[in-house]
DNA sequence: AATGAATGAGGGTTCATTCAT
DNA sequence: TATGAATGAACCCTCATTCAT
């Protein structure tokens, strides 16, 4: 039926323009008047969609998360070594965070923030990446790869500390204008801090770009 | 004049309640009444102290930025070389972030957030710790202590990104408890990746206590 | 045709959770909404069958007033003497109350409070109803069975304002229980206080039962 | 000082006005707006005096119900003998009413309504009064002036409840247009059906006009 | 200097009602 | 005929800010 199509895209209208000024101006300082307006329907229709204001907030991750997600669950099981997956996660983090800016910004600077968020299903498709990606940095420990005292917790943190800190930076004072030039310089870095010792220094593994496939939030939906 | 001392330590108190409310709820959901009662004067009394809601949020980061600064600056010059030098940074920062919870908690959830913040006095203070970190890095790669193709930017993006991570983290969900036990693993482990091959591997730069002595903001206020 | 039946049947079915939802929140409070859930009909569908929502609350008291009306139209001819009769009718507004509880809560706590209600179709039956009693009120003067001076009007608000402050007790508060015990009480103490003084104080008319058999709203359904 | 005047009188000229419009509209058709506008202060300034539009309302009755209680209470230990003392309470009652006529109409259309007044500190003067009623019906009973056999819940039920429908008719219909002749013949009629028989029945308790100078809601500010 | 009091401006949310299908 | 969907119009309430005392 065609009423239905109508409300499923004036629906992720409204998501999208949600998101948009949610990113910008932040969450209190958007008012629902402004998004209805920006998606050109009424108030009243945003609350058909979504109970509450911040129910709207909530609902933006959930598509472009996910799919980000899945993405990286179909790569992984094709890569060998821990380095290797950890470059192809970290380069997944990256490559969706740089093809979704406004939800990066929405990420990094409001919803971090809110408590409430943490108890939403976005967050818990977030914890899911947090966890492969800690499990990755467990393998390469097990597997000798790693050196026996990494922290792995450490380790993950390093890695999403920075790259939260180089979006914040980019989305705040425009610096540095692009991020997929720095995975791998982060990433043999990190590599180099855990690398176990016996194993030749010089053999790093090589970066990868099988990556640059992975579907932006807008190539999504017409699939 | 006892007058003025008086006005000082009310105006002392404002910021302090501010500061405890803020970092709580948060800018917006804080209300002035709340700060004012807390802080046992009448809603219009703060606005002689501050002129607006915002001026009194970014006046609270001034003095504990300021004196943390000031601290750092008069240790660095007595340590040598560039690793020392780097290690007493990341400790100072977290040692400040440690004795003062709220305002830590202030300035990685709510305060990064702002666009306005980026042109506050206070903010200004902040990157002269930013920058002095940088500095140290530079000076790392200029005496061949670090390896030559280090990219100072990212270094720094790595250490800060990696504390604001683990505080905000501690911040919302109690964990890690505490974060000065990780001062070494993450400093030893970026000296490691930046570190010029030609050094002998195995000489880890002692761990400094020396920042034990830094002062805390609620010292500050006796002296 | 089956569909004008099950029109019907829905109309209906709308009427009666909209009296059991208004009796129970009141106008203002119930939504047309949760009356058309409770109806299995959508919102719409409300509107082809009433024009506002006050119309569908003038629509509920037509049919149940005007039916308990013509039941006492039928009996009263049959009864001799003023004092029967007005315990008759007495009987009869006890009856209909006690047996549609929400019709009564409706109409004491939210129809009676309405002035438009007093231009409606159902108000007029309601008046029919009261103008019966007084009648039998004056009937009872110029057959000199009630004293001369009797006010008809006064004691007329007697009888209803008695029985409608004793519903709004029994909604409000669940006490008394019951009513039907209460009228004899209430007739006789009437009685006693109009009766004209040269009869024989004590003859008090029979209590009757007659009324035992008035049709409730739910048996009239079916016929 | 002045300002506490100034605040005093504001929040009366609130409360007044509310009654006013409470009174015609009802409590969910009026609006704060037309409130503080009548009132000639903002609506920030009613949401000072009172936390919710719901508080405004029950505020009203609190004074006035108050104040007409204790003038009852002084009266009656003056006055001798159950008749008497139950005509007095009719008159207060009334007297009250006449005098006060909106913020009858509130009671008697809007608040007996709501279940939430019933647990209000101005309904629990309301039953101060009607235990009073109660009390001198039993005196009369135990001192063998009323029947044995009086119900005395009954009959407080038609006094009550014959006031109240005269002042609901009155304020919907503007008829009867005033209700103090009503008294005599009202209370007359009650205790002609309630006397005990052995009483000589032509002895009725004269008429009283002490209520006359009960204070209105309007006079008693001026105290 | 300190404050009690007042308010303008605005935002989130609800709901009766309409209309195209 | 029945309804899913959309919305205009309000309203309650909050709060940063001002000002007279």
């Amino acid at each position: 039926m065609a009423k239905v199509r109508q409300k499923t895209e004036r629906r992720e209208r409204v998501l999208e323009c949600a998101l948009k000024i949610f990113a910008e101006k932040g969450f209190q300082d958007a008012t629902i008047s402004e998004i209805s307006k920006a998606a050109q329907v009424s108030d009243a229709t945003v609350y058909e969609y979504f109970k509450t204001k911040e129910e709207l907030l909530f609902s933006i991750p959930e598509q472009i998360t996910e799919s980000s997600i899945r993405e990286s669950e179909k790569v992984l099981p094709f890569l060998r070594g821990a380095e290797q997956k950890l470059r192809a996660l970290v380069q997944s983090y990256v490559t969706t965070y740089e093809r979704n800016p406004e939800y990066t910004a929405l990420i990094m600077l409001h919803l971090k923030t809110s408590r409430n968020f943490l108890q939403t299903k976005a967050y818990e498709v977030v914890q899911v990446a947090a966890r492969m990606m800690l499990a990755c940095i467990r393998e390469g420990i097990e597997t000798r790869t790693f050196r026996k005292d990494t922290d792995p917790y450490l380790v993950r943190a390093m890695i999403l500390g920075t790259i939260e800190h180089l979006f914040t930076r980019k989305h705040l004072m425009g610096n540095p204008p692009e991020l997929m030039s720095q995975v791998d310089p982060l990433v043999d870095l990190i590599l180099d801090g855990i690398r176990a010792k016996g194993l030749p220094a010089g053999t790093p593994s090589p970066p990868c770009c099988w990556m640059m496939t992975a579907p932006a939030a807008e190539e999504k939906k017409k699939s």
